[in-house]
RNA sequence: UGGGGGAUCGUCUAAUGGCAGGACACCGGCCUUUGGAGCCGUGAAUCGGGGUUCGAGUCCCUGUCCCCCAGCCA
């Protein structure tokens, strides 16, 4: 349940949609379009625009489509067309329709024609230098260009062949005549098309000239029937351009509302920072679990209701904010703890060797699948006489408050028997490899019948029916907080983002999971089965994220 | 006097002239066969200065600070 539902309050945009419904202006119809590039694949920050998107039509009864805004051809890819559809597939933000920017060319060609009957748009061919010289600065006004004032004929003469070829890339761009002396930089005389004699993955080579976005988009919009055409704040100065070409050529008019992008403490949203982390291999790919894409949190085990409820909970404002990753962490945590099946993972294996338990026999002992779910049910793991605990379970001259296993200290090995410890077995080097214990036979299921109790609880594992797997642990990217004010984003990059454990053992309960199943290995945390790399008989985890450990913090104060 | 936008606990937000509330984080306690989860509790904010009003985070004036814009990218 999110705010919204608990307060009955509103953001802006809702109240903008529930003023538009009131007064009719759309005849009460609400359709929404999230229009991403296809140049990349989809991060965190598309989907606060998709759940804004989203989420507005669902709550008006409009409808909620997807358009991808494919107008330049240089840095789109098929690829991530088929990306960002199943990402937001497995999201569960089905789009009621997919449209395409490139499927308008034709349309958008006759329009600009158009302008260019009405005088309001003109064939220029100054270069991008020259452009940006007569552009003006932020202070000083522009000039107008040499070419501003040529004739219709000959704009639509030089128009039609810069469509049929005849000029190289950048020889021309065809300009909206408004006003070189604007305040606002977008009107000053805007560039239309461009010459770019390349395949688009969608139109091939029926193009050499292609739309900017400026000019692609509200048409776009005006096409489809567009209500509220949500986007992000930079796109502000940007509405009146978007008013402005809906007006000459005065087709049916969305409304543009501008909301703040997403930021998160230790993160890169950049797509120019992304695109680099994949191309300089600093991560695996798109999907490396590292990395706030869609791909790569669902690799790392993070489930989509957790992304969704982060989102709702950060809200939709006009202000520029960074949200807590802690937040994010906290409904993984939150979703995980309710859904995920436990079990048994030793992360760094110390073997324990109880005494006085007998050679050959093995007991089937119970434990629950998952307290917090009682139709998850139990199971039976094994128990013998030689066993795997974690390494840091154990401590030879134990801190005032470590409860767990030490030199003549108690403990319960969960599901399990009261050991204690007998006998400590070093190498040559002085490095512990070995631990004698004995049991209380007394205590199967980790109860005293005398009444006696242990401080700590800790995992174990069967030497003889654990499995080996390769864990993957994996932290936040980025050390720094706001990695973004680094001049060189490498220098904020965790250089411990990634610790691979090839010797973790984990119960064999576990040998069938199937890729992305994600348990939580008790007292360390939620893993993940890799989509990649994980095989029976190798199996590969993820660990999507550690649990709140005390512990930690007990160590720290020292 | 270029244009556009924004300022509420540490963070993200709520309030629509009427008790500044919640979540996360933090700190403390309880409980515990996960030092998990859960439960209880503490501390913590309206950018500054004026004004209107019985009453201002909200309205008015003024100042300050922050963000975006000079692609033939989106």
């Amino acid at each position: 349940m999110n705010d919204e539902e608990t307060t009955g309050s509103v953001n802006f945009i809702q109240a903008a949609v529930m003023d538009d419904i009131e007064s009719g202006r759309f005849d009460k119809r609400v359709q929404t379009r999230f229009p991403p590039e296809p140049n990349g694949y989809l991060h965190i920050g598309h989907v606060k625009a998709i759940a804004i998107d989203h989420g507005v039509a669902a709550e008006f009864g409009g409808e909620f489509n997807l358009r991808f805004d494919d107008t330049n051809p240089e840095k789109e890819e098929q690829e991530y067309v088929d990306g960002q559809i199943a990402d937001m597939q497995w999201l569960g933000f089905e789009p009621a329709n997919i449209y395409y920017a490139s499927d308008y060319f034709d349309q958008l060609y006759e329009w600009a024609v158009e302008l260019i009957w009405q005088g309001k748009a003109y064939v220029d061919d100054l270069s991008a230098d020259e452009m940006r010289e007569y552009r003006g600065t932020l202070t000083a006004p522009g000039r107008n260009s040499p070419y501003r004032d040529r004739s219709v004929e000959e704009n639509l003469d030089l128009f039609a062949r810069m469509k049929a070829g005849e000029f190289p890339d950048g020889a021309r761009v065809l300009r909206a005549k408004i006003d070189m002396s604007s305040g606002n930089l977008n009107l000053r005389d805007p560039a239309m098309y461009r010459i770019r004699h390349a395949e688009h993955q969608k139109t091939g080579n029926k193009w050499c000239i292609y739309p900017m976005y400026d000019w692609a988009h509200g048409q776009s919009d005006s096409i489809e029937g567009v209500t509220h055409s949500l986007c992000s704040l930079e796109y502000e100065d940007h509405r009146p351009l978007y008013d402005w070409y809906l007006d000459q050529l005065e087709i049916y008019h969305p409304r543009q509302i501008e909301f703040a992008r997403l930021f998160i403490t230790h993160t890169v949203l950049s797509k120019r920072v992304l695109i680099r982390l994949v191309n300089d291999g600093l991560v695996e790919g798109w999907d490396d679990p590292r990395m706030p894409t869609v791909v790569g949190m669902r690799r790392r085990g993070v489930p989509a209701t957790a992304i969704r409820a982060f989102i709702d909970r950060v809200g939709v404002s006009k202000t520029n904010s960074t949200a807590d990753i802690a937040l994010l962490d906290h409904y993984i945590r939150q979703e995980l703890n309710l859904t995920a099946p436990r079990v048994m993972g030793v992360l760094d294996p110390l073997k324990v060797v109880i005494t006085n338990y007998p050679q050959d026999r093995v007991e089937m002992l119970e434990a629950v699948n998952n307290p917090e779910d009682e139709n998850a049910g139990t199971r039976q793991i094994p128990f013998s006489r030689e066993l795997y605990i974690d390494r840091d379970d154990f401590q030879e001259t134990p801190h005032r408050k470590f409860y767990r296993l030490a030199p003549g200290a108690e403990v319960r090995l969960r599901y399990g028997y009261f050991i204690t410890c007998t006998d400590v077995v070093k190498d040559a080097s002085g490095e512990i490899v070995e631990l004698h214990c004995t049991y209380d036979p007394e205590t199967k299921g980790g109860y005293a019948p005398d009444g006696r109790r242990v401080k700590g609880t800790i995992h174990w594992l069967s030497v003889a029916h654990a499995l080996t797997a390769e864990v993957r642990m994996y932290d936040r990217l980025f050390a720094a907080e706001d990695p973004g004010s680094y001049d060189d984003f490498r220098e904020a990059l965790n250089p411990d983002s990634l610790v691979i454990i090839a010797n973790a053992k984990v119960e064999p309960s576990l040998a069938d999971a199937e890729a992305e199943t994600v348990v939580q290995f008790e007292r360390k945390g939620y893993f993940c089965v890799d989509s990649k790399d994980s095989r029976p008989g190798a199996l590969v985890f993820n660990q999507t994220i550690g649990l709140r450990d005390s512990w930690a913090k007990i160590q720290g104060k020292g």
